[in-house]
DNA sequence: GCTACTTTGTGCATCGGTTCACAAAGGGAT
DNA sequence: ATCCCTTTGTGAACCGATGCACAAAGTAGC
């Protein structure tokens, strides 16, 4: 251990980041069938990745493995969950109970480890007052204090297009740093607040692309891919 | 052939392809305002991104824009609707009529531009038969007649977990080769199939990472970022 | 203890993508 | 027609991520 007593390099890389709940999935799967150890071989491909990056993906957190025999199921669970920050609770609110807000305040996995959904806001006054999952639908106007007073650090946005920006810059100016928007538009924010987004007109339209190719757009041409 | 007399190169970076959506989206917005021509500096900031790295994706399309004055808004809308398969109309399937899927099926921004729900199928009987969005929910037995009596080129899994993989053989075997994934697996396909992944509960994790850092994690160090 | 075998952790080459910076190309004014 | 201004398109440097291939480090058997 030349450089430091740490164990762990602060700089984890974005691409590992965003592989480590894969990992993580992968792994609760094994330890539920009662599986004590796996090889970055077998691990990589449960996750549906290379070997060789599962490796340097997991060195980036410290040597966790054993040469000869492979990784520590349970140990590598906690690693990586405490490295996520998941063995803390996390309060999340959903803005805009619509069709998707509600599949999302149902959506088991959210709710699962780490996460909890503390606090369904939305506008319209048709909806506010209803009990959705065991939660009550509170008024717009409430978005600050719920936020405060719920202690809600990750919003997650699923209003109208119109509406997200605004709100967006309501829950920012109550210190909320991290936001997840299903709003098809691009959120302009202060770049200390993390926003992340899932798009599925988006993740359609790609598809859409490479079917066309596939099936022979114009020009045809035979692609190795 | 090399290079020439095709105004495109059929070679289109996967990061290009992810971002002609979003292109496409600011843009018409722009149109609905009346906007006739837009430099790529204008356009860079709707859709987020780095002027220079818009006018390279452009470019992989071709040569569409007018030095000195920018791109008109109309042409280039319909360059990169036919280069993404807009122009045509793609038949999407929604596999899995819980919360989610029903969500999908009554999302506008889902079927807006060259996309058309064409059904819904699930294997619940106290589901099947229900309408939902205008159609009429059918049982997981019909897959494979429905996908081919609809032309279903797409199909949006949105089953629990346990089902997506058999789904998935299933629409694959009737000759599906573009699936959009929701439920939290690794799907197993061949590599002529184009499997794309949204898994919510992965981007929260993502989200609560950095949220730690902020907060101050163990050994809390005070970073760039 | 020594040898054979397994599997990790990583140095290194490579690749795709981003960004800078500028020459080339057009428009408009005079 | 010429000059100036704007904006595109792209060569080239840079940066992060990927994957190969192997030494280091461990286990197991004798």
């Amino acid at each position: 251990m030349k450089s430091t007593s740490q164990p762990r390099d602060r700089g984890i890389p974005e691409a590992t980041v965003a592989r480590l709940p894969l990992y993580l999935r992968a792994l609760h799967g094994m330890a539920e069938r009662g599986v004590a150890t796996v090889s970055s071989e077998d691990l990589a491909v449960a996750a549906g990745v290379n070997s060789a990056k599962l490796r340097k993906d997991l060195s980036h957190l410290g040597s966790y493995g054993t040469r000869g025999v492979g990784y520590d199921v349970e140990y590598l669970v906690y690693q990586i969950s405490r490295e996520l920050g998941l063995t803390q609770d996390w309060a999340v609110a959903i803005v805009g109970v619509g069709n998707l807000g509600r599949a999302l305040a149902n959506y088991g996995g959210f709710v699962s480890r780490g996460f909890r959904v503390a606090a369904l806001i939305d506008a319209d006054p048709e909806v506010v007052g209803d009990t959705i999952a065991g939660l009550n639908v509170e008024h717009i106007d409430e978005l600050e204090a719920v936020v405060k007073r719920r202690g809600v650090s990750i919003v997650v946005l699923a209003t109208p297009a119109e509406a997200a920006q605004a709100v967006c810059d309501r829950v920012i100016a109550v210190g909320v740093t991290s936001i997840l928007n299903f709003a098809p538009v691009v959120l302009s924010v202060p770049d200390t607040v993390d926003v992340r987004k899932v798009d599925l007109s988006i993740e359609l339209q790609i598809l859409a692309f490479h079917e066309q190719r596939k099936a022979g757009g114009p020009l045809m041409a035979v692609d190795s891919q």
